[in-house]
DNA sequence: CCGTTTGGAGAGTGGCACTATCTAAGCATG
DNA sequence: CATGCTTAGATAGTGCCACTCTCCAAACGG
């Protein structure tokens, strides 16, 4: 199909398109003369991954772009590629110092890691991304005056560790390796707004449980 | 104290704080004189909230000035406040159409609250923000090819309400409602990348588990 | 009295995700 | 072949956002 039909197919417009197949986020099209270019299904497939990881999952450009030729990269195996791939998708602000209370939230993380036996995270992966984001949220969290202690973050952990286990299991009802490399960052990503906005529904109800009233104001928002 | 020990305690540059306050992020300090203000440690605490929402919590300063006004709004009371800064907080696409699968996926979600006799989401709140990103990631998700039933989303919707529980909890610990109050947003916001890194850090350990190194990792299937 | 500091306001900056414009080369039709 | 529409690709521009810079006049302080 021609750029065009993409673009119909998708609801992309054609110069986002364009752009995207300049920052390298969308293979090239196979090239039927000089202006002119056919694209697959394939191509689609993709373009609607990118939109999604970009619009709902907030992905930056360059970081989806990371992510993505991750997933295609011929020099890496299969969980080498999804390693790679999921190390480059977060995006959290990098810390300022490496002062006492960064030490403290440190030391706490690493006490609930042990805990838990997430030997793997404590050890290989002890500044990964996931890693640096956790103890720069308890070190906000500390500043502001809401120590969080191994305990507090337990429940959240245990949350994680059944969450991860459903995720598993629902990447490997899919077959061939590519789809599960897909399926795998597609999930991780787009289950996090599901997960965000189910964990403020259940607030809203479990405070109505709780003190009785509806949660919602009247005088407000158009 | 003045703009420049509030700079100095908080580590935000005057400019920023000056814009704050523009912003209306901040309340004035007490003018003194004509171009004195004296600032509180109420003001400190301020600042360091508006902080962690705009840069660990991402919260648009559009977003962050209407939570802070609803938090501090004398014509509501307490649950008011808290609701409507709670509603004001989230920021995800607007759905661009109504059509089959916005449809479809707004059943599905409608099935899962029915199920978990979540009434009070269904009814009143049925267009919060939060049902708002949940029906679209569950758009988005059906689009790329990945249908999630009420069935998928039961283990994400149960880590939802333990986790809501133990918030709730955390709140409660404080005394007056304005702690209450700051702690309900500061908590809500910044636990959110907490359980998401949790979650990516437990992916990778349940990886590992399963496919990893040959060392420790034996096929052990969930 | 005078250099420095302060609060305030407006304009400017840089990053990012597009988006509009332009150009040259097709392809389609008469 | 002439004519007009479409396409791929490149370059420059746009809008938004979170700051950040510059300036001013008042005022503090030695």
């Amino acid at each position: 199909m021609r750029l065009a039909e993409l673009s119909r197919r998708s609801g992309v417009p054609t110069a986002t398109i364009k752009y995207y197949l300049r920052e390298g986020l969308l293979p090239p099209g196979r090239r039927v003369s000089a202006t002119q270019a056919e694209y697959e299904e394939a191509h689609l497939q993709r373009l609607r991954l990118v939109r999604a990881l970009v619009q709902v999952g907030r992905v930056p450009i360059a970081s989806a772009r990371e992510v993505l030729t991750a997933l295609e990269d011929d020099s890496l195996d299969h969980s080498a590629r999804l390693g790679t791939a999921v190390w480059a998708l977060p995006h959290g602000p990098e810390p300022d110092a490496d002062d006492a209370v960064r030490k403290d939230a440190r030391r706490t993380v690493d006490t609930l890691l042990g805990r838990l036996d997430w030997t793997h995270a404590q050890e290989s992966a002890a500044e990964s991304p996931a890693y640096r984001m956790l103890v720069t949220s308890v070190v906000t969290l500390a500043r502001l005056g809401y120590p969080c202690s191994a305990d507090d973050l337990a429940p959240y952990a245990h949350a994680g560790r059944e969450l991860a286990v459903t995720d598993l299991d629902l990447i490997e009802r899919y077959e061939s390796p590519d789809e599960q490399l897909e399926a795998a960052v597609a999930l991780t990503v787009l289950y996090e707004p599901v997960l965000l906005s189910l964990r403020r529904i259940a607030q809203a109800e479990e405070s109505e449980r709780r003190y009785g009233r509806p949660e919602r104001g009247d005088g407000e928002r158009a």
